[in-house]
DNA sequence: TTGACAGATGTAACTAGTTTCAAACATCAT
DNA sequence: ATGATGTTTGAAACTAGTTACATCTGTCAA
């Protein structure tokens, strides 16, 4: 900035405020200090900003994993509405796991970051006690619970693993597996279970698995070989659900007409499984683009946004046959 | 800092001295120092190292879409090492759009990013001034061509074709449409319909879709009522590839005994369709890894980084039928 | 002619760190 | 006791900007 005010033959402060807009530059000189500017190519230091506004326009995502097109595609969503509210994202992936989850963000924060998005509620202590410290804006995503400490942008994951239930009833199914991911570190995924358990009077079983696609399917053999009465699998991830249906069809087992399956996420190539695989649809990219809304209003602002609940829909394709 | 020297009863330089741990400090303040640290939750500013190194260890990544499996897997094997080597990832997404690419990275080198990594060797003339201006490294990926100005990490596009289009081949086909994405705004498509062009002798016909499920599928229509004698499609992309099995399944034609697919990127999700999808293997998880330790190189050594070629694989699955 | 006022601009202090240089001090050999 | 050496440490200058305040200039009314 020196250099422009100086073939300027101005201040520094003149420069500065030719390139806030803010005060009163008077025409002529406006003019020579933009053609200084144009000709030094010169571009400010968004760290000597930073240092003097405190402000970074950066926000950090962490999420378990970007090899997951539910993430991803929650994330591009993400990406392009916190652009418009001039925000840059910076990602970082934790493998779901809490102590790297803190890790990172603590990274993040010492990057500069103004606030967070993150899946689900359940956190490290460690990180708990890094948002509260600096009082960080953070919003979880995938969940919905307006009674957590965090804000949650997100749908009722018990709802939906609900409706996967409620298509198989409706479709006359009573002997029912349920495979979900790890419980131990996704509450997402915790809730999901636990809402399914609840339903004591239908006698679930209940599987964990990797949330893998070779490993999904590889289960399906001991699956198959125990639980010979098993009518329906519902499966608390598409992932999950895609590898058991490869699974089913590398046994020879025919879906549906042997065995029916459903899903939970409504990922697009779900549609192109075959058969097409009924899932209940999660709404991730409205949810990436009211996340974004919210955190940078907040980040803005600085009063905390509001909890949003966003709608799950059962997408009924051809995995569930309709029992007699 | 100022506050941790008052605590600490010594000069910002002896704080300083401490957080960087450079040069020496006597045992006594270094624990006075510490504490004081410790007591106050003293992180140091980012910006104001940034402003006195130049170093940011943020680097950008600018892709079309994380919509699109081939590119969130490869961001996600980019991240991991990126991490490793201390640098964090900062994403923006271009929908392909050059003019909106350059704006991109124009935002993120004000940020501050000290390198790029980006999709393909064909940009707008602003961002290759940009880059020229600001010698910032740069890593072309998902393309190799020793020969170009960026330099390249990933795989020879057109040979990827040519691996697909000889296991048509292999298979006894002869009567192939070849379905790509829109040529005019991706040199990694371009290249792989040229490849396949330049095979005057087969008689191919050639189609443009744009890269996406739904409209593949739709796309299956116009091209089974105009090329009748058709035995296979060559796909250019896994979306389009998935699109296509769907809509001919829903056409009511059977894969692969009425028609054969095959497509290019081998994405997780094509061993699960049905039948599961023949495909060219797309080395994305280690063009990552290599991507981030080369650029990562780059920014700290300032010597260019060499151009890597990874090699790609024909994934013989079952959607292509064996011809007599 | 003077005073009031607005507009334009520069000076210098400020943001939060790092780094250079010099000074203070301790240790050891002569 | 002296000088040489090495270890700690602090003062101040430096990074690249922003901003509060003071100053200068010009216009207009009294």
């Amino acid at each position: 900035m020196r250099d422009v005010a100086r073939r300027a033959g101005v201040s520094v402060a003149t420069v500065s405020r030719v390139m806030s807009g803010s005060s009163a530059v008077s025409h002529t000189t406006h003019a020579r200090v933009r053609s200084a500017i144009e000709a030094l190519d010169f571009v400010p230091s968004a760290a000597a900003r930073a240092i003097n506004s405190g402000r970074t326009h950066m926000v950090g995502a962490l999420v378990p994993t970007l090899d997951n097109a539910i993430f991803s595609s929650f994330l591009d969503a993400l990406e392009l509405a916190l652009a418009e509210h001039g925000f840059s994202l910076v990602v970082a992936t934790t493998n779901s796991d809490p102590e790297k989850e803190a890790q990172r963000a603590q990274d993040l924060l010492n990057l500069g970051v103004e606030g967070f998005i993150v899946s689900g509620i359940t956190h490290s202590d460690t990180f708990d006690a890094l948002i509260r410290r600096y009082r960080t804006p953070v919003i979880a995503t995938s969940y919905f619970d307006p009674e957590s400490p965090l804000v949650t942008v997100g749908y009722d994951n018990g709802e939906a693993a609900l409706r996967a239930l409620d298509h198989l009833l409706e479709m006359g199914h009573t002997a029912i597996a349920v495979l979900s991911g790890p419980t131990a570190t996704n509450d997402r995924t915790r809730v999901r279970v636990d809402a399914l358990r609840s339903r004591r009077d239908l006698a679930l079983t209940f599987h964990e698995v990797p949330i893998d696609f070779v490993a999904a399917a590889r289960a399906v053999d001991g699956l198959v070989a125990q639980a010979s009465g098993t009518t329906a699998l519902l499966c608390l991830s598409d992932v999950i659900a895609q590898g058991v249906l490869a699974g089913l069809q590398r046994l020879g087992l025919r879906v549906p007409e042997q065995i029916s399956i459903v899903g939970v996420d409504d990922l697009p190539s779900s549609q192109s499984t075959w058969p097409p695989l009924s899932s209940v649809h999660l709404p991730v990219k409205r949810m990436g683009t009211c996340a974004a809304a919210k955190l940078a209003r907040w980040i803005e602002t600085g009063e905390a946004a509001a909890p949003l609940k966003l709608e799950t829909e059962m997408a009924a394709r051809r995995s569930v046959r309709r029992l007699p």
